[in-house]
RNA sequence: GCAGGGGUACCCGAGCGGUCAAAGGGGCAGGGCUUAGGACCCUGUGACGUAGGUCUUCGAGCGUUCAAAUCGCUCCCCCUGCACCA
């Protein structure tokens, strides 16, 4: 194979040995100038996608960049381990769930091995490996592998320890009762979008329903659940399914009726629940009377056959005029009963719900959705416009949306009320079970409601550096409503257990919070320089808060490291990150560490989806293992992909051919490159102070970007400007092997952070020596800046355009092509003019007499004034760009001269330059009188 | 309802007061290279135009400005989170 080919796997391979066996990637203390980044540490659930590696890049582009510009970088990683995903993966390993078997046998792993995955232990040490060397390594990047770390090692476990007891001694751990979804075959389930506990429901929300006790004549409890207890006033009668059979039960020391389903859910959430033997169809409660409590009133029992035992206590409370269910239900059960309004809404009559009922035209109970549509309607409008009318008692001229809890803490207390929690849809479990949700009496928290630490981490946020801007401003948003988070789990997870209560396990969330800070310590765990057990509070006290002494050597050193290299500079994560990791993370920082150690920046990516914005898996294809797509495309592809694609704040789609065509645009460069060396050395002034100057600015322009964490436009000056301004240099001629040369050196660098393999085997071939990704990047350098020849090649660019133009209109197959630059009197009174206008003095009159007062102007008066007037609006309008442009002292003719070779062999025809001054102009049309600065007038024959 | 983000040429997407008929891809059309190959290169791709021009366009409509895709207001639509919904 050529040398010239782009054989991407062998470079990668090649430059990766080298840099793992070299150990470039170790964070040392060199600089004096440190930058800590790392992204939110992936948790071990499985293989990843393709996906998955977008934020992983952006860190490592960061970080090359950094260490390129000189700073001490630490880019430390490691794994989410707790909690119950890897549990999950052993559980299916160990039940030989089909998927899960096929997805290790294509991985490669033969059945001894899978068989051991059955152990979760064993399945975070396995996908730590995998990600290490299948993912992070494979895609070269320069992550302190000495660093890696898990959070159910002993030594993270002491730090989390640590962290709790902290916590408590700031009184930000407190103990409330707390409902949570619970599996009676598995224990505590987590219930999210993932669905990794469950198999269905996961974007079920708990419900709270106010379960309003209603009572018969016989002092039996009816209860109601009902989500807007302030409708009590408006009840006119009950609704009872009449097919359906209720059960007594005993609740503490009242009797209730309700659905079977009912009572098994509140079993697990009211103390001294009792099932009795008595049961009662329906149908027989139908035509009783119960009591509405703290009103008095008498109402009847009526059949409802949407009354769906499933559904909270199985028994309805019916407000016809504000509910429209209760209202059909109503009308079609032909009973005489006028509906109380309780709400007063603008835009509504008396009747709220019938009239939206009407709207719709629903005609029956049946017709759930519109029936739903209507319910929503009504409410939306009642909580915000409406207000309780008269008939509410002490409450009537209040807002609904103001009245709602007052209602039902007043229910609640005076025991006329209790609460029941409900799925809003149904939760199965991994088991099949339906999953439940059950009262933990006194569950821990982390109170991040704490106002002086919600207000402190609001204000701290102010200060630092967010990514994007929007989320920073949306923050402080997110920091308030963030509420109590239940930090401890009981069952089978993996995780820290609970200093303060036996056999209760620190839940993932709140056990990375602080986790940067243990990456300085794990490197010494992982040499053996310390053992987990010295690991004691005290140990934490003097390294984190500069408390007590050292007690050993090895304890001296880790607090220099520390103080070193900490705070965080920048926290990297996907925006599933924005409303729980990112808050806490800030919040535990302020809470327990120094106010100089909090982290200084948070970055926030966005996903890779699939086509049609679906989140990226592997059920729906496309999710692409990773080490496949880095044989398929190459990691350079893929690393420019990402980074180029499209913003980091957007989503970005999958798409292999897209994919395709950065591998195709590197095979290009990667030849382009090569072929400079065939270049003859040539010299041409105008030309090479143009690429000179051009690289700076693109220097310029690329280390801005860089700094504001702007990786697409940074990628696109690199990869696709530079590219096109190197390719105008050739195609124009130019041919200085210096200057190509250290245009390219300087090319390989900028490129290194995305596509380092690339640029370490061209470094190479350029013979130069050392490892690309160790050097430093140059200053951008002022003084190479040429703005006369980015100017003349400007002027060249229109001028090739005006022709190609003119050429188009007038299908003229040229012979000659005569080119005019415009006399010294136009340019004189143009300068005139910019110069006045920067001093903010260009006003007509003074404008012509300044350039009248010249005799030479004088005696062309006539023309003079014509320009000049001309000119005046013009100049008005130009930007600050343009008046560089045109006040640069740039001989038109002499630069166009320079490019005269260009320009005959670009049009085919000859050339003839002239200015407008020089005498015995050949031009025939008289098209002289249209040249003005910078844009000459053009004939063509 | 609250909060946030959007609507840009055939498509994806950048731009976010003048340098904008609007980057960059893709698609399409033509040409080149060639073992005429889905690789690569060049040209074109709003309309009109036999001289470098003119006209119309950035969800809709008003407005601010010498100047608006870019700023303000109103409206329509889409997405995300939260709230809410027996």
């Amino acid at each position: 194979m050529a040398s010239d080919t782009y054989n991407y796997i062998k470079i990668e391979e090649k430059w990766q040995k080298k840099w793992f066996e070299e150990k470039i990637y170790l964070a040392n203390k060199q600089n004096n100038k440190k930058f800590f980044i790392h992204f939110a540490y992936p948790g071990v659930s499985g293989y990843l996608h393709v996906g998955h590696m977008r934020g992983f890049t952006y860190c490592d582009i960061i970080a090359r960049y950094k260490r390129m510009q000189k700073y001490d970088v630490i880019f430390p990683a490691g794994f989410h381990a707790s909690g119950i995903p890897s549990i999950g993966f052993a559980k299916k390993v160990e039940r030989k769930d089909n998927q899960t078997i096929k997805s290790l046998k294509e991985y490669g792993l033969d059945e001894k091995h899978i068989q051991k995955l059955s152990d979760p232990n064993e399945v975070v040490t396995y996908f730590a490996k995998v990600y290490v060397e299948d993912y992070w390594k494979k895609f070269g990047f320069l992550i302190d592998y000495s660093r890696i770390m898990s959070t159910i090692s002993e030594g993270y476990k002491k730090f989390i320890t640590w962290q709790f007891l902290k916590l408590k001694e700031k009184n930000l751990l407190i103990k409330k009762p707390h409902f949570a979804p619970f599996c009676p075959n598995c224990g505590p389930v987590a219930v999210d979008k993932s669905e990794t506990d469950i198999s269905k429901g996961g974007s079920s929300e708990i419900l709270e329903f106010t379960v309003i006790k209603f009572i018969m004549t016989d002092k039996t409890i009816l209860p109601a659940a009902t989500l807007r207890p302030e409708t009590i006033f408006g009840v006119t009668n009950m609704w009872i399914n009449p097919d359906v059979e209720y059960i007594k039960a005993k609740i503490g020391s009242e009797k209730w009726i309700l659905s079977k389903q009912a009572f098994e859910k509140l079993k697990n959430q009211i103390d001294n629940v009792e099932e009795t033997n008595e049961k009662i169809k329906g149908k027989d409660l139908i035509g009783n009377t119960c009591k509405i409590p703290i009103i008095g009133r008498e109402i009847p029992l009526l059949s409802g056959s949407f009354a769906d035992p499933n559904v909270a206590t199985g028994i309805v409370m019916s407000v016809p005029a504000h509910a429209p269910f209760d209202w059909i239900a109503l009308v079609e059960s032909g009973e005489n009963i006028e509906p109380i309004t309780i709400i007063d809404v603008k835009g509504y009559g008396t009747n709220p719900a019938k009239q939206e009922c009407e709207k719709l035209g629903i005609k029956s109970q049946n017709e759930t959705e519109k029936l739903d549509l209507a319910t929503e309607e009504v409410y939306k409008n009642e909580y915000h416009k409406g207000y309780l009318n008269e008939k509410c008692a002490k409450y009537a001229g209040i807002k609904i949306s103001d009245i709602k809890d007052e209602v039902k803490n007043e229910l609640i207390n005076n025991n006329h009320a209790t609460l029941m929690r409900e799925f809003s849809e149904e939760v199965i479990c991994r088991c099949q079970t339906p999953v439940l949700i059950k009262q933990i009496p006194d569950q821990w928290f982390i109170k991040y409601s704490d106002i002086d630490l919600t207000d402190q981490t609001k204000k701290y946020s102010e200060s630092m550096n967010i990514y994007p801007q929007d989320y920073k401003n949306e923050l402080p948003g997110v920091l308030d409503w963030f509420d109590d988070r239940a930090c401890i789990r009981q069952g089978s997870w993996l995780g820290t257990e609970f200093p303060f209560k036996k056999g209760w396990i620190i839940e993932p969330i709140s056990d990375s919070t602080l986790y940067p800070a243990y990456y300085v310590i794990s490197k010494y765990v992982n040499e053996e320089k310390i053992k987990p057990s010295d690991m004691t509070e005290q140990f934490f006290d003097y390294i984190f808060l500069n408390k007590g002494k050292s007690q050993k050597p090895i304890w001296y050193e880790i607090k220099k490291d520390f103080d070193y290299w900490y705070p965080v500079d920048i926290n990297l994560g996907g925006k599933e990150h924005k409303t729980v990791h990112f808050p806490v993370f800030l919040m535990n920082h302020v809470a327990v560490m120094p106010k100089e150690k909090r982290p200084r920046g948070i970055f926030v990516h966005w996903w890779v989806t699939q086509k049609g914005k679906e989140k990226i898996s592997k059920s729906k294809g496309g999710a692409e293992h990773i080490k496949e797509a880095a044989t398929k495309y190459g990691v350079d592809s893929m690393r420019l992909y990402y980074a180029h694609v499209g913003s980091p704040f957007v989503d970005i789609e999958w798409d292999e051919e897209t994919v395709t065509k950065y591998k195709n645009r590197l095979a290009n460069i990667f030849k382009q490159i090569q072929s400079f060396k065939e270049l003859k050395n040539q010299k041409n002034e105008n030309l090479d102070k143009w690429l000179r100057s051009n690289l700076q600015r693109t220097i310029k322009k690329t280390f801005d970007a860089f700094e504001n964490f702007d990786l697409r436009v940074a990628t696109n000056e690199i990869f696709f400007e530079m590219q096109k301004t190197i390719s105008w240099y050739i195609k124009r001629g130019g041919s200085n092997k210096e200057i190509i040369d250290s245009f390219v050196k300087n090319w390989l660098l900028l490129m290194t952070p995305i596509t380092p393999h690339m640029s370490e085997e061209l470094w190479t071939n350029y013979a130069k020596s050392g490892f690309i990704s160790n050097e430093f990047y140059s200053k951008f350098d002022e003084t190479k800046i040429s703005e006369k020849d980015e100017i003349g090649e400007y002027l060249l660019q229109g001028v090739t355009d005006d022709i190609s133009e003119i050429l188009k209109v007038t299908k003229i197959i040229p012979k000659k092509i005569f080119i005019y630059t415009s006399p010294s009197w136009k340019q004189k009174i143009f300068r005139k003019a910019i110069t006045l206008k920067s001093e903010n003095k260009l006003e007509m009159r003074m404008f012509m007499k300044e350039i009248m007062s010249e005799p030479s102007m004088k005696s062309n008066a006539k023309q003079v004034s014509q320009y000049a007037s001309k000119i005046f609006g013009e100049v008005k309008k130009l930007s600050e760009s343009d008046k560089n442009k045109y006040i640069a002292e740039i001989n038109e003719k002499d630069y166009l001269k320079s490019a005269e070779e260009y320009l005959k062999k670009l049009f085919s025809s000859e050339i003839k330059i002239f200015n407008t001054d020089d005498k015995d102009i050949y031009d025939p049309e008289g098209k002289t009188r249209f040249a003005v600065p910078l844009r000459p007038a053009i004939f063509i024959e």
